[in-house]
DNA sequence: GAGTAATGAAGAAGATTACCCTAAAGGACA
DNA sequence: TGTCCTTTAGGGTAATCTTCTTCATTACTC
């Protein structure tokens, strides 16, 4: 017992499609008695106009796509959840697929998206494809002239509507602010060096390190990825010198951080202040709970839905950059000012 | 510059619909220089066949829903991870839907998703749904004869394929391994009293207590809401009785009491045992780390893709339930076997 | 006259809708 | 009161969305 169709209907009652159409639709142009006969039939079969049909039809969707590089990681994790609330209040599904950071995977969801089956997409890039400025596949997007958000990992190379976070500032600011807690060596550690936000991070970085009038020394910046041992990483770094203040740049990172710090007897936040990025639920649990920079991940999710949806439905408007600023939430993870 | 079509490209060579659908297929009926200036001109202008057509005409999408209460809670973001896994593996995308845990948005998504939109649905039931045993939406998706595949809330009125926990004995063994420590009053805090997964956790503790010869005693089964200030009912336990072993429902809920209990004066474990259920980042990095109830949340993801793509395929074969043990990650939230 | 190569026409997937047709009813007018 | 014209109720036709596939239909060649 296969899906029943308008034509099933059609032929049960003899009549044509389109005035079965039309009954179920409720048109003043079937007459009362065949109408509730049709829509009674049509309720006791579950007839459900196929969808299919119907985003052919009409060229739309109402689903929009989003990509996001790593859905372990809980700022994408919020993220989704800001798209998915907005999305749906205005009538949209999300169809969300993961990069896995490969440029690869991300192509050939890319391709699987495009032609039709999305209204419109939403995406971070993956680290691979910024590294390698791989933009065929968006390339491919923007002269499918399907509407395109990306925030968070954006690329220059492209032009459309941009969520970011003002990276570069908050590198800034958070540098700025440990050297205000009376800090000498600051760490920064990253898990994305190779990304367009963790560049600008080390950027802000670098300049508050400026400003204090004071050397930049590229054995305090420590690039990791999964696959290295952060426990040696940060053994060599400790060895080097006396650190108080460690950058971690994200929440995972920071914590672990911690973690590593204090089991080689250090004071956390006497000897060394940690400040981590995103703030999820870990930071707050741990102890000393961390100092973090939020992002506002659901704030971005919104903004970044809401974007689209406008764009899908203007697709004229000239592009847009919105820039949300980093709050720093103060914990125990950071000495008192003096 | 909207998309272009067979249609489209027809025009220009002046030849009929079939014939380009044939060239850019390849096939052997076309002469090979009409071919091959066909193929160029489509690639020129980025043709690409539209999906919704094909879907209609093959009655597929390649696409699997899913519908999880919650993505903040981690075990469904690692059920997520598991089903995208494998649904990716075998060319499935899935379109990711959330219901808050609310019957009304449950039902509206299931609206949407049914009538060709995907060719299954993966769901772990709305809390409010298993209350109100209101399974209208579901009974609509079995009579579409769409496949389905219940994991985590599953329920017995529903006739499917299931991965379930084995809830039941997940709560008597971590309740027996209480009394293993040498704990007297093992209390039971719970964030989710009303679903099946509650309830079944609850009856292994009971049983556990059965066994053990002990009364059970209500006051020490506590139901919140997310409403509700824990902190405050906490405070009514541990006044009401030396509270010696406590086992929160979820990560965040162990975490939680984990906190409330440190910050009343009390050591973990010495004086008070806490396990969590489900095993994510948090419980690794608190201080003490905490004893976690795995779930093996993407191993139940995997199975539930896996299940659905076979039913897919085979939409005849027998319904089939597959219990995914838990097991026990002692770490330091729990005294040591005396 | 048969075989082959190259192309086109038509139908199918499922639904909507603008437009067309038919019959009966209503109204006007001599 | 009979005839003609106009409405309108009720329903059907066919186009449309895009693609693929099966079955012709040509025009050659041998």
């Amino acid at each position: 017992m296969k899906k029943i169709t308008l034509k099933d209907i059609a032929l049960y009652f003899h009549v044509s499609i389109s005035t079965v159409s039309k009954a179920v639709n409720d048109s003043h142009e079937i007459s009362r008695e065949l109408k509730q006969r049709i829509q009674e039939y049509a309720k006791a079969n579950h007839y459900k106009p196929n969808k299919l049909a119907l985003n052919l039809l009409n060229r739309s969707t109402k689903t929009i796509g989003v990509i996001v590089p790593n859905i372990l990681n809980y700022f994408f994790v919020q993220v989704l959840y800001g798209i998915e609330k907005v999305a749906n209040e205005n009538g949209y599904n999300i169809i969300s697929c993961i990069s896995d950071e490969s440029y690869e995977k991300e192509s050939k969801t890319l391709e699987f998206l495009d032609s039709g089956t999305v209204d419109g997409l939403i995406i971070s890039l993956a680290e691979e494809t910024q590294v390698k400025e791989r933009m065929e596949g968006l390339r491919e997007i923007m002269e499918s002239q399907i509407p395109l958000v990306l925030f968070d990992r954006v690329s220059d190379l492209i032009d459309c509507d941009k969520v970011i976070v003002d990276d570069f500032e908050a590198g800034y600011k958070t540098t700025k602010y440990f050297f205000n807690l009376g800090c000498k060596n600051v760490a920064f550690v990253s898990p994305i060096g190779n990304s367009s936000v963790g560049k600008l991070r080390l950027a802000g970085y670098k300049k508050a390190l400026d400003e204090a009038g004071r050397p930049y020394d590229d054995r305090l910046v420590v690039n990791f990825t999964a696959k290295d041992d952060l426990d040696l990483i940060m053994s060599f770094l400790l060895n080097y010198k006396t650190i108080d203040g460690i950058l971690g740049l994200d929440e995972i990172t920071a914590v672990k951080i911690l973690h590593i710090v204090k089991s080689r007897g250090y004071n956390v936040p006497k000897d060394v202040s940690i400040v981590g990025f995103t703030n999820g639920q870990l930071s707050q649990y741990v102890t000393p709970s961390l100092t973090m920079v939020s992002q506002h991940g659901k704030f971005i999710g919104e903004k970044a839905a809401e974007l689209l949806i406008k764009r899908i439905q203007n697709p004229d408007i000239p592009f847009e950059t919105k820039v949300v600023k980093t709050s720093l939430l103060v914990r125990d993870s950071t000495k008192k000012l003096q």
